[in-house]
DNA sequence: AGGATAGCCTGCGGGC
DNA sequence: TGCCCGCAGGCTATCC
């Protein structure tokens, strides 16, 4: 499941295979997959899905990622559950795998790739924007700020009015950008803080540990390459290694790195929740 | 109006 | 072996 870190790392992966080359062809194979926001203009699919630009940058806020070619044209893509980007050499006959919704032909100098995007799950998607300014007015300017520059007052300005659990706060993509379920868990146990206790309850100088939580934990997570829990992969195919370090998500029952006691898990904000009742008491 | 809930969707693993 | 069910969860729409 995607979260900050792994669309981080897919954005780096495809910085150095994308970046400078020019879009030849598309093929839309699912034309639900992508969207264009109701107060843009709409365009044929080619365009707004980048054909004949030159792509220029990548960008990322949160979990969402931006391709912008040099005429200004912008496509969101979206992860949701199971989404993947992938680049490889452009081969005669290529192996189209299931779910692989929409691929792109590139060339960059005689290096001719494919990209394609595959997302099983459909929870993710692609949106295409006239200009990045339109992506920002109309999507990312909602976001609350990206994790990775969060701070503790930044944090507790954001949530010191909300009644609700401060696990259903961090998830909230409009409070913070980028934590999902996984970092949540794991930043709450980094920094001891009881993920069902009322975000308004929180004192200042926890927001700052569990804003520091929040840096660190995203920060070595992308070191590692995100985690791989079932379907992640980067734009070369390759998993991530973050899993062998998760402290709490996916260790329902097993012992507490710090105390050893078991780790309890429920449901929190919906989502499946794992944290050592000893250890997390703030 | 903030917060809780339902629904979207497929793959996988456990149980029988 | 094979079927069925439950679970995984990011995000939006809808309800309270």
């Amino acid at each position: 499941m995607p979260e900050l870190p792994e669309v981080e790392h897919l954005r780096r992966t495809l910085l150095p295979q994308i970046v400078g080359a020019h879009v030849q062809s598309v093929l839309l194979r699912r034309s639900d997959i992508l969207q264009h926001p109701h107060s843009g203009k709409k365009c044929s699919p080619e365009t707004a899905l980048l054909v004949n630009g030159v792509i220029a940058s990548v960008l990322r806020k949160g979990k969402n990622l931006a391709i912008i070619v040099n005429d200004g044209r912008v496509l969101g893509v979206h992860l949701g559950m199971s989404g993947q980007v992938r680049v490889g050499p452009a081969a005669e006959n290529p192996k189209i795998e299931k779910h692989e919704h929409c691929e792109w032909l590139l060339k960059q100098g005689r290096t001719r790739r494919r990209m394609i995007f595959k997302d099983p799950r459909r929870f993710g998607g692609l949106c295409s924007y006239p200009t990045f300014d339109a992506l920002e007015q109309e999507k990312w300017n909602f976001l609350g700020p990206d994790a990775l520059t969060v701070t503790g007052s930044l944090l507790h300005d954001r949530c010191c009015d909300s009644m609700r659990p401060i696990k259903a706060a961090l998830l909230d993509q409009n409070v913070l950008a980028g934590v999902g379920n996984i970092y949540a868990d794991e930043a709450l146990f980094r920094s001891r803080i009881n993920p069902r206790k009322q975000a308004r309850r929180i004192s200042i100088s926890s927001y700052d540990l569990l804003a520091r939580a929040i840096v660190a934990v995203l920060t070595e997570a992308i070191d590692s390459g995100g985690s791989t829990v079932r379907s992640y992969l980067d734009a070369n195919g390759n998993v991530g290694d973050f899993v062998k370090r998760h402290q709490v998500y996916g260790r329902t029952g097993l012992d507490c790195v710090r105390c050893g006691k078991k780790l309890r898990s429920a449901q929190v904000a919906q989502r499946t929740t794992v944290w050592c009742v000893s250890c997390q008491s703030e």
